[in-house]
DNA sequence: GCGACAG
DNA sequence: ATCTTGTCGC
C-alpha cells in the first residue's frame, strides 16, 4: 500500500481534451452480442516497455479450446505518448495492431490485457482494439480502474459484478484462482460478458491469468530480452 | 475540496 | 508498465 503515487508529468491538456473527444466519439462504434460462432482461434495481446521510450506489443494465437500455441508475432515501435489513465489505449494500440497485422492467421475473437467496457466512458483498450480492428474482443485486467464491486468469494470461480454509479453493469470480478486476487472481465467489442466470462474460465489453467494473456505476457518479457 | 487512477 | 530481495504461506 503506497502511501504516494509515483511523479508523472502533466500530460499536455490539449491533448488529453482532443483524445477524451475521440474516444467519447468511438463509444458509439461499440457493440455487444454473443459471438456469430464457438471460436477455433483466440489471440491473446499484451506490451511491454524494453525501454522508456519503445513498446513491445506480442500477439499470441492459440487453437481453442485445446490452447495449443499456433503462432507468435511481436512488433516494437517508439513511444509517442506517456501513461494517462483512461487514455491507454492511444499510448499502446498503434503498436499492438501492428503486432496484429503480422499474423499469418487471424483469429475469431481477441482477449487482451487490459479492461473492455469497464472504463470512464467505456472505451478501454480492448474496445478500442475491437473497433479499430473490426474483430470481437474482450478485456482481462489484473486491476481495477473504475466501477464498484463486493470482493467475490476466495475460491476459484467466483464471481462478483462491477457496477458503475448507475447501477450498470461494466464487468464481472472473477477469481481465477484460490485466494489469489481477482480479474477484471468486461466485453469489448461485437462480445458480450456472458461469452468473456465463459471464454476466460475456459482458458485457465491453474495460473491466475488465463492461457492467451498469460501467455502474451510471458512473451512480452522474453522479447524484451532479445531487443535490448 | 478529497480520493481514484488499466498498463 | 518498470525498478528490485527476500520472504511468508499453501
Amino acid at each position: 500500500m503506497p502511501y504516494f503515487r509515483p511523479y508523472t508529468p502533466p500530460a499536455d491538456p490539449t491533448i488529453v481534451r482532443d483524445l477524451t473527444r475521440l474516444q467519447e466519439d468511438m463509444r458509439s462504434r461499440v457493440r455487444q452480442e454473443p459471438l456469430a460462432a464457438e471460436p477455433t482461434l483466440i489471440a491473446g495481446c499484451d506490451s511491454s516497455f524494453p525501454t522508456p521510450e519503445t513498446i513491445l506489443s506480442v500477439f499470441v494465437l492459440l487453437r481453442f479450446p485445446t490452447l495449443e500455441i499456433v503462432e507468435k508475432v511481436y512488433s516494437t515501435s517508439v513511444v509517442e505518448l506517456p501513461y494517462i489513465p483512461g487514455l491507454l489505449s492511444f499510448r499502446e494500440a498503434p503498436n499492438v495492431i501492428m503486432a496484429y497485422e503480422k499474423l499469418q492467421q487471424k483469429p475469431d475473437v481477441i482477449m487482451v490485457d487490459g479492461h473492455g467496457i469497464a472504463h470512464p466512458r467505456r472505451m478501454g483498450i480492448a474496445a478500442h482494439l475491437g473497433v479499430l480492428l473490426d474483430k470481437p474482443t474482450f478485456g482481462v485486467a489484473k486491476q481495477k480502474l473504475t466501477g464498484n464491486y463486493v470482493e467475490p468469494g476466495l475460491t476459484k470461480g467466483s464471481i462478483s459484478p462491477l457496477t458503475d454509479k448507475n447501477g450498470d453493469l461494466l464487468g464481472e470480478v472473477i477469481r481465477s484462482k484460490d485466494k489469489v486476487n481477482p480479474l477484471f472481465v468486461s466485453p469489448g467489442h461485437r462480445c458480450d460478458q456472458a461469452t468473456a466470462t465463459r471464454l476466460t474460465l475456459a482458458c485457465l489453467r491453474g495460473y491466475k491469468l488465463p492461457e492467451p494473456t498469460r501467455l502474451a505476457d510471458h512473451w512480452a518479457e522474453e522479447f524484451k530480452k532479445e531487443v535490448r
